[in-house]
DNA sequence: TCATGCTCTGAAAGCGCTGTCAAACACTCG
DNA sequence: CGAGTGTTTGACAGCGCTTTCAGAGCATGA
C-alpha cells in the first residue's frame, strides 16, 4: 500500500538510486531528472520509510525526554519547551515519566528505548547509585536537566537557583526586615532541594540569620501537605514573626491559605514566598513573591545540546546555565521591586 | 558496536531463526536450545534492533498523541494517563503539540509521522475544514479526543460534559437558590466550549432560568483574561445576584480573585464555580465547586481504543464515554453536599 | 584517433530482522 | 525394513533504504 521508492524510480524512470540521491540532495543529480524525480515525489506522495531509513543511517531523528513525574506545570513547561525546539530542528520527542517511587525500571525501560532514539535527555529528582548505574549505560548522547551525575559523561542544563534563592533572601532581609527564616522542600534527597537549602542557608548566614535546624521541613512539593503543615505552625510563625522560604510555589501557596484559614493577615503577619513561578504565583492572595525558573528554555536547551553533540560527538561536555530571577510581588511584604 | 543477533546466534551456537524465534516466542524451540540462547541474549545485552523490527513487522510500537496545546494542567494529566497505560501494553508515545493559531502545518507533520507511529490521538479545540481534511488523511488507527469529526472513520474518547453541567446547574438552581447565571468560555469555536455552551444553556432552561446573550462571555481559559474581566463585571454581577458559570477553573479562580480584590465577600455576593477540578480548584478561596473530569482516564483510555484497533482493525468504530462528577466545595455558597 | 577526465546514472551489497521452506533427525507403525 | 509422522533447526529471501563502485556517455587535448 505505501508507495516505496522503488514506485517513486519506476514513475519517474529512473533508478531508485537517483531517487535516493534527489532525496539526499547528495551527488549532483542532473537538473532535467532532479525535475522529474521530484514531481513524481509529490505526485505519488511519496514519504521514505522511517526504519529502512533508520536502519541505513542509524538514526531516528527522536529524542527521549525522560521527566521524574508527569504532574504539574513545572513538567509540562519543559515539555512544551523541548517539544518546539525539536520541531525546529527537525526532531520528534519521546516522552516518559519516572515515578518518584519507581525502583529504577522506568528508567531502565526508557534507557533500553537507546536502540530508539538519538539521544536522551533525563531529568532526576534523586540520584541515587541505582540511577547513577542506569545513567552510566547510557551510550547515547546524554543530556541531564537540573543536575550532575559524577562519573556519567553528559551535557547538562542547569538552573542557577544560588543565584535566585540569593536574591530571593536579600530582598526577604534587606528590604522586608525577615530576622527568621523557615524553609520548606522536598525530601532531603531530593537534588532540587539539596541545592535549594544548600543556598537558602549560604544565603541566610550571609544575611545575618541563623537557620534552626527545627525550622527546615521536608515534605513533597504540594499543595496539601503544605497545606496541613501550615495548619499547625502558622499561628506559631506568626508569632516569631519568621518569613517562610517555600522551594516552590505549590507549597508556598498551600501555606499562605492555611495561614489565611488561620485568620492571619497576610503578608504583614507572614511573609511567604515560593519558587519556580508557575501560573500559581499569579493566582494566590497575597500574590507570590517568587522566583522564576525558565522552564520551557530548560527543554529547549536541552533538545539544543543533544542536537549539538549529534553532529559533533568530540566536543567537550558542556553546560548550559540559565538565570533563575526574582520576581516580586506581594507575598514577602514589600510592594516596591527593590532597587 | 551494536550486538546483532548475529551475535547473539554465533555465541549460542544456532542460527539466526533460532534466535529469532526465542525471541518471539513462536513455534516451539527445544527446551535447552531456547535457554542456551538466553542466556547468550542476557550475557550480551542483546536488544534487538527497532528498526529492523519496524521494516519487517510495519509495526513500531509508538503511538502518536497530538495535543492543541502544552500549557496547563489539563493536558498533562491527559499526557500522563497516556503514558501510563502506554507503558502498561508495551507502547511508547510520541507527543506533539499544534499551537491554537496553527496553520495546520503543524498538525500535518504530525500526521506525516504516520510512517513511524502505529496510531494517533488527536485533541483538537477546534475543528475546522482544514483540520477535517488533515484528518481524514490519517491512514492509520486514529482516536479523536473529546469531539467528533463527521465524515473521517475514527474512534473517540468523549467526556459526558453534559451531565456534569446538568448536575452542576441544578446544583446552583436548586440548592444554592440561584436565579441568574452568566457563562464565561472559552472562543465561540472552541469544540469544548461549544458543548458546554449548549448544555449549560440547555440546563438552565430546564431549571427555569433563561440566559441573557450579553451574559455570555468569550474568553481564552485563562486566569488573566478572566481577572480582567472580572475587575470590570464583578460589582454589576454582584449587583444582579447572578452566579458565575466558567468553563474552566482556571478563570474560574480569576474571576474568585477579581471580587475578592473588589471587596467582594464570597460566596454570599457572587457565586463562582469552575469546570475541570484541576489541582486550582483546591487552591481557591472560596475553594471551586466544580465538575470533576477525568483528565488521565482520558489519555488512558485512548492509548487503550487505539491499541484495541491495532489488534483488530475490523471492528466497529468505537466511543468510550467518560462520565464527568459534580465536585462541590465552597464557591457555590452551599458547604453540604447535595442529597 | 585515442587516451583522459568529467558528469551522471544504475547495479548491487548490505543494514538487522522475520518468516517461509525444506532438510535433518528421531520415532512409530505396518 | 521402508514409509510415514512429528519435531527442531538452518538457509535464504526479502522489508525499503543508502552507498559504494563501476560503467556509460560526452567533451577535451595531444
Amino acid at each position: 500500500m505505501p508507495v516505496s521508492i522503488q514506485d517513486v524510480a519506476d514513475h519517474a524512470n529512473v533508478s531508485i538510486s537517483t531517487v535516493s540521491r534527489v532525496l539526499n540532495r547528495r551527488n549532483i543529480v542532473n537538473e532535467a531528472t532532479r525535475k522529474r524525480v521530484e514531481s513524481a515525489i509529490k505526485e505519488l506522495g511519496y514519504r521514505p520509510n522511517v526504519f529502512a531509513r533508520g536502519l541505513m543511517l542509524r538514526r531516528s531523528h527522536i529524542l527521549g525526554l525522560v521527566l521524574p513525574d508527569l504532574h504539574g506545570e513545572f513538567y509540562s513547561e519543559i515539555i512544551r519547551g523541548a517539544n518546539a525546539r525539536a520541531r525546529e530542528l527537525g526532531y520528534r520527542l519521546m516522552i516518559s515519566s519516572v515515578a518518584a517511587d519507581d525502583d529504577g525500571s522506568e528508567l531502565m525501560a526508557t534507557v533500553a528505548d537507546q536502540a530508539l532514539v538519538d539521544g536522551v535527555a533525563v531529568m532526576v529528582s534523586e540520584v541515587d547509585a541505582r540511577t547513577k548505574a542506569t545513567l552510566s549505560d547510557v551510550k547515547l548522547p546524554l543530556v541531564v536537566l537540573d543536575g550532575e551525575v559524577k562519573g556519567v559523561r553528559h551535557d547538562s542544563v542547569v538552573i542557577d537557583q544560588r543565584m535566585g534563592v540569593a536574591a530571593l533572601l536579600k530582598h526577604l532581609i534587606d528590604n522586608c526586615g525577615a530576622q527568621r527564616l523557615v524553609f520548606v522542600g522536598g525530601q532531603p534527597t531530593n537534588v532540587d532541594t539539596i541545592e535549594r537549602l544548600a543556598a537558602f542557608q549560604e544565603a541566610a548566614a550571609e544575611g545575618g540569620v541563623s537557620i534552626e535546624s527545627s525550622d527546615v521541613f521536608h515534605l513533597d512539593y504540594r499543595y496539601d501537605t503544605a497545606f496541613d503543615l501550615g495548619q499547625k505552625k502558622v499561628r506559631e510563625w506568626a508569632r516569631r514573626r519568621v518569613s517562610v522560604f517555600a522551594a516552590n510555589d505549590e507549597m508556598a501557596a498551600g501555606i499562605i491559605d492555611a495561614a489565611i484559614d488561620a485568620g492571619l493577615s497576610l503578608p504583614g503577619e507572614l511573609p511567604v514566598v515560593g519558587f519556580d513561578d508557575t501560573r500559581i504565583a499569579a493566582m494566590t492572595r497575597p500574590r507570590l513573591t517568587t522566583v522564576h525558573v525558565p522552564m520551557s528554555s530548560m527543554g529547549a536547551s536541552a533538545v539544543e545540546l543533544l542536537c549539538q553533540r549529534l553532529e559533533d560527538p568530540t566536543r567537550p561536555a558542556t553546560k548550559i546555565t540559565l538565570q533563575s530571577e526574582l520576581i516580586v510581588r506581594e507575598s514577602c511584604g514589600v510592594h516596591a521591586n527593590p532597587s
